[in-house]
DNA sequence: GCAAAAAGTGTTGCACATACACTTTTATTT
DNA sequence: AAATAAAAGTGTATGTGCAACACTTTTTGC
């Protein structure tokens, strides 16, 4: 029928969404990186990708393909920009739709991750990757940036309950320069949706520190219009 | 081969681009919207929208949709966020990238756009629109609104030339809000890429007020790292 | 020449961000 | 048990940017 004429005309394209998956780990963000055992680029470097299939939505591919490496499908995604480029693929035209993830490293499944011969590696010492995955990194990262001067979305990055030190040390990898830790901590306490919990952490430090969460309550109570 | 059935396994879809085309006029946002005279859902309220074609990438895509209602092809365009709930459009599945575009509002094709049956609404008097296209104006509004917290982006909604009166009038309209004028203007003043032109404009007023001009080149120069 | 309508112009106070250095606590070593 | 080492924790002074605020100037039309 005419409805059916009106879509036909036009082509189809396969469509991918590839994941940018962050971490963070000894004082420095990490990103999950796949060294293809599979074609196309076997032997590279690339994202965690997949193709959208039928009857899934771009976010649900997305995190089909987060969960599928790492055992969770809780994480903390959001979707990043699609690239058009008709040759961004050099097999065939394929449009990708980046999505970042943030990764409690503590939590991922060490076997899967080993499965898919994925590694973490710290973000200043990462390797090419295939196709314009590199690009997809650079603009995760400036967005996942912005995110985490607007709203605490690095909690996802650390345990559920964190000292104020690994938090200031997190917020240092992400924007990429030293924070002072009066002010870092002042700017801490006035937001009440971070928490001590009462319980103190001696594995870093002989003293021990004082360690806090993250109330999802209270923020969004906050900051609801 | 195998890197052909690599890809073909998985399942192709309709790509489309979805325009939130703004502009300025009498002191309020409005969007370029299609009372649709065809199908599908004809007679209803949309986007100007269309289907990505072989060899054309996303960017390109949006361009020629605008450049095709409006005559224009050299507009500020900006990616919004790619829609892809298997259900979105009623018809088949398609995906859909939305863009926004800022207009100048005096320089359109009003002949293509008539042909078109597209008319420029005010925003806070919106129809309702087909699809997700609602969200769409929301997402895109939202993310304008921002950049033009970080960056002079309304200028492209003002001719070459304009009064300080006229950029207040567009800021107050990006941001829903009242801003004091003489604030506003130190502001301004501030902003050494933003020049008075020497011209006045004396249409608006029996006074007479100062046109300015945007230097692309010294904002350029201010702002490279 | 007066009324109307828009353009243009500075100062003060407040809130928030930044710069800056020493004390406390406790485990380990000697 | 005293010394050491290592990280946690704490306050003040200064500067910067933003918000609040009202009147004068200029010109045209009546």
């Amino acid at each position: 029928m005419a409805q059916e004429a009106f879509y036909s005309i036009h082509p189809k394209f396969h469509a991918a969404v590839d994941c940018i998956i962050f971490g963070f780990e000894e004082g420095e963000l990490s990103l999950l990186l796949l060294q293809r055992n599979f074609e196309p680029a076997k032997g590279e470097w690339s994202l965690a990708g997949g193709f959208v299939e039928e009857g899934e939505s771009l976010d649900d591919a997305a995190r089909r393909v987060v969960a599928e490496l790492t055992g969770l499908d809780d994480l903390y995604m959001r979707q990043v920009h699609t690239y058009g480029d008709p040759r961004r693929d050099p097999g065939e035209r394929v449009l990708s739709t980046a999505y970042y993830a943030l990764v409690n490293i503590k939590r991922y499944d060490r076997e899967l991750v080993r499965a898919h011969n994925a590694f973490w590696v710290k973000l200043p010492v990462i390797p090419r990757l295939i196709f314009d995955h590199d690009r997809m990194v650079d603009d995760a990262l400036r967005f996942m940036r912005y995110q985490a001067t607007v709203k605490p979305v690095g909690i996802n990055l650390l345990p559920e309950e964190f000292t104020l030190t690994q938090l200031q040390t997190l917020y240092e990898a992400i924007l990429g320069e030293r924070i002072d830790k009066r002010n870092f901590r002042k700017r801490i306490a006035a937001m009440d949706y971070i928490e001590k919990t009462g319980r103190i952490d001696k594995t870093l430090s002989r003293k021990g520190a004082a360690l806090y969460c993250f109330n999802r309550e209270k923020y969004d109570g906050n900051f609801k219009i």
